[in-house]
RNA sequence: UGGGCCGUCGCCAAGUUGGUUAAGGCACUGGAUUUUGAUUCCAGCAUACCAAGGUUCGAAUCCUUGCGGCCCAGCCA
């Protein structure tokens, strides 16, 4: 696999600059922070990489360095505990352990408390007991100020107790709302006395019912962040109007002594788009609840849980995220990237095995009946040392239907009427006919083999053909469930709309699903495949990487999902 | 139309305290090897940095003015 070398980017230069001057020691401290309200996504993977990668790679110069896994769960409506474990399970998959350090913003409830209380003694946040439609109102919008609330002035005592009173049961979900004392009329609505503490009389998956009022996002990250003595806070670009409130709020606990400087910073970069996917939480619930899939796990959706069930892999990931790199311009990957990452590590590391795909019988009419004899196969070409398996010949083999045109178009060279190919790691044939049914499709292909010609035999490479096709005996061969997987969407931008559009369409992504994005064979496989491990991957040659089905595949019932296409100059479509 | 950010080869992306010929990866093209139309290997691939002016001996890098794109008006994160 070609190991690309760590690329600069600007929040390496960043951390260097403050590794120079020493800005926070030796250490490089970063965090992953998931919500634990849905499946992680690729765009997490690359988010992963990017914080543990970080911490990882500037282990030997800072010693502190570390990352951690902090599900940020500060609202009790949309988060589970069953999220929680998949999330630690998905970043354990690509490579990095948070035993010790994993953290929730949950367990900081009674720290966040204290610093709103101590906000509201500074002055600094008041006690607004408008109603949502009344703070929408009066909040201005992009090009006119905000107007303050009535309850802007309450006297610090009576915000004081009325704050006490919300965390206390006393008032119902929405009568009252903490808020930060900023600037109304704060060109960055972000600041325009931002939402710290809301009413929710709502249980708490980890916290249980110890709260009624829950932090806002903006105040429990930053804290949480300081809390846990975090270094360089990375995020996607939409949280960087974010970011005067994030120093708004650290500034002024540092001043009231809840916080010692230096300051965890906060740095945005790029989140990931892809073409032929969609990557939002709203979108990827859409497809699972509306049946447009089989759940988080399938194969078909860009989760981390589909990928793994996919075949795709840790390495692949991590070589996708150094190919496409870290940046604060809007970029769309394109979705063959990731295959090939995916490849690249497949190619070097998955065993090579024979699968037909779509059988159809061919008969050596010059081979004896009952007679059989050994192939031998590499189970790589590039490492001999991975050994080779027996391959037994026989009369009567199955191919691929693709392998066979009976009327060869421009190009081809695989086996045509009267023409030669060489049965692979065994002997050249030559097509002498083939049945067809009354449809016209071909039923069973006839071939003479040349007994001079076996592979590995003195003499065999005397004669050369171009054409190269795969085979199994029939009496070998074990017939397996195979699952074509393809891009989930037809399009590089579901939803989007197209050119020629009349100005008033609007288009659902849901249109552009893929409806070939799974396709269910039927196949021929060599007998090791049906005893593989689930989750064991392999190239089946000449068509891609397939892995065993985590959940369904068995000996007795084996199924393989197809990962990805081996790159294909002939037949790409 | 308020604020913030972005605009370097088909896709990413270095370089942006101004200094000879604009990194690298992917894709692509050509050639070699090949019992996977795969892999591998070698070679090629921006007189050009959104545009137009300006400053300068010299600019992708500085200034000006435009153009294009993204984000923000949740008691979501």
């Amino acid at each position: 696999m070609t190991e690309s070398p760590i690329a600069s980017h600007f929040i390496r230069t960043r951390i260097d600059e403050d590794c120079a001057q020493q800005t926070y020691g030796d250490k490089v401290v970063t965090r992953f922070p998931p919500e634990p309200n849905g499946f992680l996504h690729f765009g997490h993977a690359k988010s992963i990489f990017l914080n543990f990668g970080l911490a990882r790679d500037y282990l030997a110069q800072c010693p502190q360095s570390i990352c951690n896994l902090r599900f940020d769960d500060t609202n009790p409506t949309k988060e589970e505990t069953e999220y929680v474990d998949a999330i630690r399970e998905d970043v354990s998959w690509l490579g990095f352990d948070a035993t010790g350090h994993e953290f929730y913003a949950s367990d900081y409830f009674e720290q966040l408390y204290r610093c709103a209380e101590l906000l509201i003694q500074a002055d600094l946040a008041y006690v607004d007991s408008q109603d949502a439609d009344a703070m929408r109102a009066t909040r201005g919008t992009l090009t006119e100020p905000g107007r303050n609330s009535p309850f802007r002035n309450r006297s610090i005592t009576e915000n004081l107790v009325l704050f006490r009173q919300m965390r206390a049961g006393d008032f119902p979900d929405g009568t009252h709302i903490l808020r930060a004392k900023i600037d109304m009329a704060a060109p960055n609505m972000n600041l325009r006395d931002p939402a710290i503490y809301r009413i929710r009389h709502a249980h708490h998956h980890r916290s249980g019912d110890a709260w009624c009022i829950y932090p806002m996002y903006d105040f429990a990250h930053c804290v949480s962040d300081a809390i846990e003595g975090i270094t360089h806070s990375l995020c996607t670009l939409e949280f960087m109007d974010h970011r005067p409130l994030y120093d708004w709020f650290l500034d002024q606990l540092a001043t009231l002594d809840v916080f010692q400087r230096p300051l965890p910073q906060q740095i945005e970069f790029s989140r990931l788009n892809l073409t032929y996917v969609v990557l939002s939480k709203r979108k990827l619930i859409q497809l699972v609840t509306g049946q447009h899939v089989h759940g988080w796990d399938d194969p078909r959706l860009p989760t981390l849980k589909g990928a793994r069930r996919r075949g795709f892999t840790p390495e692949g990931f991590r070589l996708f995220t150094d190919r496409i790199g870290v940046s604060k311009s809007d970029s769309l990957i394109d979705y063959s990237v990731l295959e090939d990452c995916m490849r690249d590590h497949l190619n070097d590391t998955a065993e090579r095995r024979v699968a037909v795909l779509d059988p159809v019988k061919l008969v050596l009419t010059n081979y004896p009946e009952g007679q059989s004899e050994e192939c031998y196969a590499p189970n790589h070409p590039h490492h001999a040392d991975w050994g080779k398996r027996v391959m037994p010949l026989a009369r009567e083999l199955w191919i691929e239907r693709d392998d066979f045109m009976p009327e060869p178009v421009k190009g081809f060279f695989r086996l045509v009427p009267g023409g030669e190919v060489r049965l692979r790691y065994g002997y050249i044939i030559k097509c002498t006919g083939f049945d067809q049914d009354a449809e016209g499709r071909v039923t069973c292909v006839y071939a003479e083999y040349d007994p001079d010609t076996k592979s590995g035999t003195p003499g065999s490479e005397s004669r050369k053909v171009k054409g190269n096709i795969h085979w199994l005996s029939c009496d070998q061969a074990l017939a397996a469930e195979i699952r074509l997987y393809d891009r989930l969407f037809s399009v590089p931008a579901p939803g989007a709309r197209r050119e020629g559009d009349a100005p008033d369409l609007d288009r659902d992504f849901l249109d552009d699903l893929n409806p070939n994005a799974m396709q269910i064979h039927t196949g021929m496989i060599e007998p090791s495949l049906a005893t593989a491990a689930p989750e064991s991957r392999f190239q089946f040659e000449r068509h891609g990487y397939f892995v065993a089905d985590q959940v369904d595949h068995t000996a007795e019932r084996p199924v393989y999902n197809r990962t990805v296409t081996l790159r294909d100059s002939w037949g790409k479509k």
